[in-house]
This record gives structure tokens, C-alpha cells and sequence, in this order.
DNA sequence: GACTGGTCTTGATCCAGATCAACTCGCTAA
DNA sequence: TTAGCGAGTTGATCTGGATCAAGACCAGTC
């Protein structure tokens, strides 16, 4: 293999036009030359280690991200240095949207592996989608998408009880990886029990016991942080609440728990 | 009085250029000019009256609605028939974005009193900012910011025990109508006990309890739906979690519960 | 006035899930 | 190999808030 072609694999890699998320990710639907534009402002950052931090709570608004491979946290930390997680990202989706009226993060992001992202400057963002036909409307309709996962979030935490929360939780889970071309029913979870228990406001105790609970009646196979969805169906209602995110609308990246 | 004089003055409150919420509302910041563009896109409709839906769940998206005077309550119906609701919106506070990705309205608005809007037919806005500076910037951070408002009325249900919530309801009303230039600390409340116990995920019963409990240490006075904040501070440290409500945002229109 | 139906309050009881405490399982490190 | 530590599980107990039940308070309406 010359060098030559090792140069040119990882460019193809680098590229939206190859990149395996596209019909996932910001560029969604842009015609081919739009796609170059919109390619061209976008920086490929080296990988962040597990653990490390994206960007944190306060910084100045520079950019969003769209995770490439691995997975994210975003957190706030309350006044008395309580931590809440405040959703998880999967490849494809876009982080850091909602720090464009304060114009700081108002949550911190830290890597639950080694991860990489697509760093997009936010102003040249703004101003290529005054040019790009459709890429403004994409924007908005991501960001009423994400509006609307988060009142699905809600309405799951005030209405649901311990069970249903899990349950929804990991169809949500499951829902996302499928559309990323992993398998729905056989997944690892990259967060801790703990950060689960954090994200649904309930004890780890209780996510716990709920998940041998589930195994017992053969809904889940459970193996450290290995999931197999034995009975989607009765996972499902159990879940039963939540309208949107059992019926994914068409266009739906940024899918965040 | 002459006809003309009665006809001019009801042109006037009938323009953004005039309206108290100018400050607050969509229009916010955009100059003199722009500003009559958008207020010529913008229809002002019949009021809505008390129990009357402004849409439905489910109706095609054309036009989100800015309230001009009175509430509404957003909410969605469950499956088994259940109502959750999503959110209170107040005098400029702008309805109906997080319809934009599924092309119908994920939630119901029903008015909460004899309420008026404006409706601002949402294809006719997106192409207003295009072309409009600042506008587009403006709608994408109302949008972040309903992003933020609801991520942070998921950490209160997720984290805050009964009291903590009916204080943070408080706080958050308390702010929206000081911006609004009504009382910080002396209002009525629109919507019932059950709709609030319903936004916080809780009985009614606990926020009839909870609402003689702050009464009888002084904290509120409660008078059917009238009510005085005597203690905010007392209410804060109650409350005290949530930051971005605490601490709002310079532009901060779209505050919703 | 008295009658009716909704909203709100108050009290008594119960239970889902928190909390506390002990233990197990992997993993890393020396 | 053992020691040590964080993550996860399991059990026992406790409690905040739900639920059930009964009144109280209004706003209409006849």
C-alpha cells in the first residue's frame, strides 16, 4: 500500500460526502455542492479520551458538534457541585445548540470513550444557512426536534414510574442505534448505571434492581453494561407513554435521552 | 371623539411598532424598517375564549402565535387519554416552534382566560429571515432558549422533591410576569391546581398542601388564585437548583413552564 | 334563597422508591 | 497472588407523596 493511498483513505474518511452519518447529521439532504460548502467550514478535531471534557459549562459559544463515533454526556452541575445529566449523544447528532441565546455552554460535555466530533464554527454556520437553500429550514426543524424530545423527556420523568423510565429509556436507546445501522436489540451501554439513574431522577439502587427485575421476566438479558432486548414488545408497554419517540418522525437526528 | 381618531387608535395597538411587548416578543431588536416587513406578515385574529383551542394536536403546522394578552396552556393527551401538559405561555411568549420538524403540532394550546394572539404564518417567516438581518439569529435563539427552559424544567422534576418544584413554579412566574411589567409578587394565577400539579408531576392534593404549608410559614400568601409572595428568598432556597431560571438570560422572551 | 357541579382543602392510610448498609464482582497495579 | 478500589447488586428499613375519602367553598342556575 503506498502512502499515497493511505493519505487519500483518510481523506475520503474526513469528508461529509463519506461520512456513514450523513443522512443522520447536519448535512442532511444538501445537494452535492452545497455539501462542499457546508464541508469546508467544518473542522475534524483529534479524538477526546474518555473522560475528557468537550467543552465545559460557561465556556464562550464558539461551535457545535456533531459526535462522529463514540459517545457524550452533557451535564450541568447545580450550585451545591451536584452533578445532573442532562442527555446523552450518540454519532449524528449535534451538540451545544442550546448555548446560542446566552451565547456560553450552559451544560458541560464529557466523552464516555474515546470519541471524535466535527467541530462546527456556529457563526459561519448562521451565515452559510442565509445562502444554502434548506440548510436554515434543517437547522430550525433539528432544534424544534430537539424541543421536542426534551418535552417527551419531561413528560416520561413527571408522568412514568420507576419501570416505565427505564423502559423507555432503553427503547429510546434502541431506537437510535438502529437508526445508525447498529443492531436495536443487542447494544453496550457507554454510561454507568449511576448516570441512568441521574438522567431519570431515580436512586442507582433502583435502575438496578429494575434491570434483574427485567431480566427475571425474560425482557432483558443484562450482562455488565451488555443489553439484549429480549421482548421489545412488552418493553414497549411498560413504556407506553411517550407519543414521539415511539413514532420517530421522518427526519430525525439528533434523537437525545 | 371622531371615527378617524377611534379607527387610528385601534390601528396602533394592532401594530408590533405599539405593542408593550415589543421588548419581549419575536420583533425584538430589529429595526425600524424590518420590523414594519414582519409586522405586514403578521395576522391579528378574533380573541380566543376561555376553553376555546388555539390548534390542535395533530393539526397541519402553518403559523406559530405570539400570545398578546391572557395564557394558554400547551399539553398533550396520552394514548389511554390521559393529559400532560407541556407548558403556561404568557404575553410574548411564542407558540408552537416545536412543530416545525413534524410539520403538525405535537401538542393542543387551549386559552386559559379570553386570550388574543398573533399569527405569524411560519413559511412567510423563514423566508423573512433570509432576508431580514438578525432575524434568523433571533428565531434560532428563541428556539435555543426554549431549549434551555425546558432542560431545565426536566432537572426540577428529576431532582426536586415536591416543595422545591411548587417554589421553582413560583419563582419562574414571579420572573416571567416582572418582565412582562406586572407585579413580580402579586399576581393571579390562570391555570388550575390540577394543571400545575400536572406540569410538576404530582397530585393535586400536594399542591393544596404544600400552598397552606408556604402560607402558614409566611412564605405566600394564597387567596384561591391569588398570590402574594411574601418571602422570595425564602422561596429561592426552597427552590434553589435550577440556574438558567435563577439567572435569566439578557434576551429572554419564550419563558416558559 | 336553595340546588348542583366543579374546584379546592384536609385528614387517614398505603406504597413505590429512597436511603442505609453489606456484599460481590471485575479490573488495575505491584 | 493478593490487595485495593470503583461499580454494581441485593437486602432491610424508612418516608415523601400518592391515593382514598370526606368536606368546604364557590359560581352559576333555577
Amino acid at each position: 500500500m503506498s502512502k499515497d493511498r493511505v493519505v487519500k483513505l483518510a481523506d475520503i474518511r474526513a469528508n461529509c460526502q463519506n461520512c456513514s452519518l450523513l443522512q443522520l447529521c447536519l448535512p442532511m439532504g444538501l445537494a452535492e455542492g452545497d455539501l462542499e460548502k457546508l464541508d469546508s467550514i467544518i473542522q475534524r478535531r483529534k479524538p477526546v479520551q474518555k473522560g475528557d471534557f468537550l467543552y465545559h459549562m460557561g465556556d464562550p459559544f464558539k461551535a457545535v458538534y456533531a459526535v462522529r463515533s463514540g459517545s457524550f454526556k452533557t451535564f450541568t452541575v447545580s450550585p451545591d457541585g451536584e452533578e445532573q445529566i442532562v442527555g446523552f449523544y450518540l454519532p449524528g447528532e449535534l451538540m451545544g445548540i442550546d448555548a446560542i441565546s446566552a451565547n456560553h455552554h450552559i451544560c458541560s460535555a464529557k466523552a464516555l470513550e474515546t470519541t471524535s466530533v466535527c467541530e462546527i464554527p456556529y457563526e459561519r454556520l448562521e451565515q452559510l444557512s442565509l445562502e444554502i437553500p434548506g440548510l436554515q429550514h434543517h437547522l430550525l426543524s433539528l432544534m424544534s426536534q430537539e424541543i421536542q424530545h426534551d418535552q417527551c423527556k419531561l413528560m416520561m420523568v413527571a408522568k412514568l414510574p420507576a419501570e416505565g423510565r427505564v423502559a423507555n429509556f432503553m427503547i429510546n436507546l434502541s431506537e437510535r442505534f438502529k437508526q445508525r445501522g447498529y443492531a436495536a436489540t443487542d447494544f453496550n451501554l457507554s454510561m454507568s448505571r449511576n448516570d441512568i439513574a441521574n438522567l431519570l431522577g431515580l436512586a442507582v439502587e433502583t435502575i438496578s434492581r429494575i434491570l434483574t427485575h427485567f431480566q427475571e421476566d425474560g425482557i432483558l438479558k443484562v450482562e455488565r453494561k451488555h443489553i439484549e432486548i429480549l421482548n421489545l414488545e412488552q418493553l414497549r408497554r411498560i413504556s407506553s407513554q411517550c407519543p414521539s419517540v415511539s413514532q420517530p418522525s421522518k427526519d430525525s437526528s439528533s434523537h437525545t435521552a
